[in-house]
DNA sequence: CTGAAAGCGCTTACAG
DNA sequence: CTGAAAGCGCTTACAG
């Protein structure tokens, strides 16, 4: 491979003007930018960028951790991250922790060791071994750890649920069943949150027995609509805490007799792209899933560079989706 | 940040040394080792790797060229690769292409900028301005080139489209749609040439006019039966070129009054998470998503590191699924 | 086993 | 507008 030094001896000037030509063209005569661009074309010359990211001390690389790439909500945020990364000048490094704190901090250090310029962290855990040491630029988006500070680019997750629920009450629902996420992670906390809101607006109390587990998979939904629907009386309505595992329990359900939404309704959360397409189609939360990425990256990139981003916390907007999963309890 | 030449003076040794301390601990005396992992501890150093990387002359890196991350099936793939990856010291960049040229060169060309080691390729196009200058290491894996001289991780579609046909035909039908996915990839054509020989070996002909194309998505899927159901005499089983397709053409048959498997028989392809869950279930091909990550990462490592693999040519297994989207022609 | 020294390919004040 | 020179933080023959 030709060097900047290959260069600059063909075209019969220094290296740093061959540098120059290359960043500050401006700065550079016409003539003698002619003479490089030549001798350019003439090596096949392509600088050096790790050379170069070495010499200015900075990478223009992110790392992107995520607990499950294979998640669909996730991948159309990596898009989002990845289409923005790459308008910025950045590169995305891909770091699938499986939820793992070791892998989180592994590829958080990444910043440290000059491999990455900042962190995009989609979980709610804070990927340092020392909390309180978060001197890295990092932006938090989708699941966020509740009152840290690192930036967020979140859901209004409280108020979603809220309005799901109430959709759901207001089709005459009062024994609603729940599949949560994982009780350690804040989405599903604040889900949790804004379905007892709907719940007590209502005049409805909250029955901790309709609540089951999942972990955000089809079949951990339908492992928990079993349950769910194994009760002497079941409930006549299951608010899920993502798509997945609301495609699980309608499986489930069918399965065990119960027709959707005649005899149960259920919902999703996301509407992934089989949400539309289920049979029947899901009522869900439709979340802007490419903005988390986009919105974290741009941030991320002012953190970086030390702009003041123009916000620390930013809300995205939902949209409830009514499809033919949720009906009147007959 | 400590650097090597911090440690070095707190130990008192050279930073030669403390680089042998690092990489080569055993060329070290135990009295200085432990001099210098004081010191280490002591200022808290970590090694800037991307000096470490621009020194070595590699990246420790690899690009990986994906049409689209919010594919399941790729989705799984590539969290092969990370896991591989990983393992084997190299880190993961996400080159989401989109399937465009232009991207995909953009991105290959990280290898002539040191960013990154080699590169794998999941779609059937050479990702090089000068498509006979394949001299980056490069491994094409799932949907691959024919007769370039990459090395492939691919699936034998001939066979498992051949197979899949051959189930159709077996429960009766002679009257078959195809729905395939874009006619310049080598996995369509693979897999209209295993139909095509089903077709023949049971003396049945191949109509044209039945082939439909898609592009991969659930809505391309829809849209191709609604053609395909909106014949005539419509088709008794239609086989599909993923699951998606598959999923959207089912929901789009039962919205036209037909019923699936009764009326219609319809098959997949990957046996993504959803074909399961999918009402009906699907019958569909499954393919280990994350081994043709994993096999391409192991290749890729090989060639970057001048071993010779053990093949450059892996085939991987697949497998009939038979769910309850066949049935036998009424 | 250890150190002095060269050097990887760039960029960037600095001087002219 | 251009060039000489320093230097980013490491690794690695080489010599001892």
């Amino acid at each position: 491979m030709a060097t900047i030094r290959d260069v600059s001896k063909i075209a019969g000037v220094s290296v740093a003007t061959v540098s120059r030509t290359l960043s500050k063209p401006d700065k550079v005569s016409e003539k003698t930018r002619k003479l490089v661009n030549d001798a350019i074309k003439q090596t096949n010359y392509k600088p050096d960028i790790l050379a170069r990211n070495f010499r200015t001390r900075k990478s223009s690389t992110i790392v992107v951790l995520v607990p499950d790439i294979a998640n669909p909500f996730f991948s159309r945020v990596i898009r989002g991250i990845e289409q923005t990364a790459q308008r910025l000048g950045y590169a995305v490094l891909l770091g699938d922790t499986q939820g793992l704190r070791e892998r989180e901090i592994t590829y958080a250090n990444m910043v440290y060791t000059s491999q990455a310029d900042g962190i995009i962290q989609l979980d709610c855990h804070i990927p340092f071994e020392d909390k309180n040491d978060c001197t890295s630029p990092i932006v938090n988006a989708c699941d966020c750890v509740r009152g840290s500070n690192m930036p967020t680019v979140q859901l209004d997750n409280v108020a979603a649920a809220k309005e799901m629920a109430k959709h759901i009450i207001s089709l005459g629902h009062t024994d609603i069943g729940i599949i949560s996420g994982p009780e350690n992670s804040t989405i599903t906390n604040d889900r949790l949150r804004g379905f007892k809101q709907s719940l007590e607006e209502a005049g409805l109390s909250y029955n901790p027995a309709n609540r089951m587990f999942g972990d955000y998979s089809l079949p951990s939904g339908a492992m928990a609509a079993s349950d769910l629907l194994s009760k002497p009386i079941p409930p006549t309505a299951i608010m899920c805490m993502n798509d997945e595992m609301a495609i699980g329990a309608i499986r489930q359900a069918k399965k065990m007799g119960f027709s959707v939404p005649d005899d149960i309704s259920v919902t999703g959360f996301d509407d992934i792209s089989f949400a539309e397409f289920f049979d029947p189609p899901l009522t869900t939360i439709s979340q802007p899933a490419e903005e988390f990425g986009s919105n974290a990256m741009e941030m991320l990139f002012d953190l970086i560079n030390n702009k003041e981003p123009e916000s620390k916390n930013i809300l995205l907007p939902f949209n409830l989706v009514i499809r033919e999963s949720t009906g009147n309890k007959k």
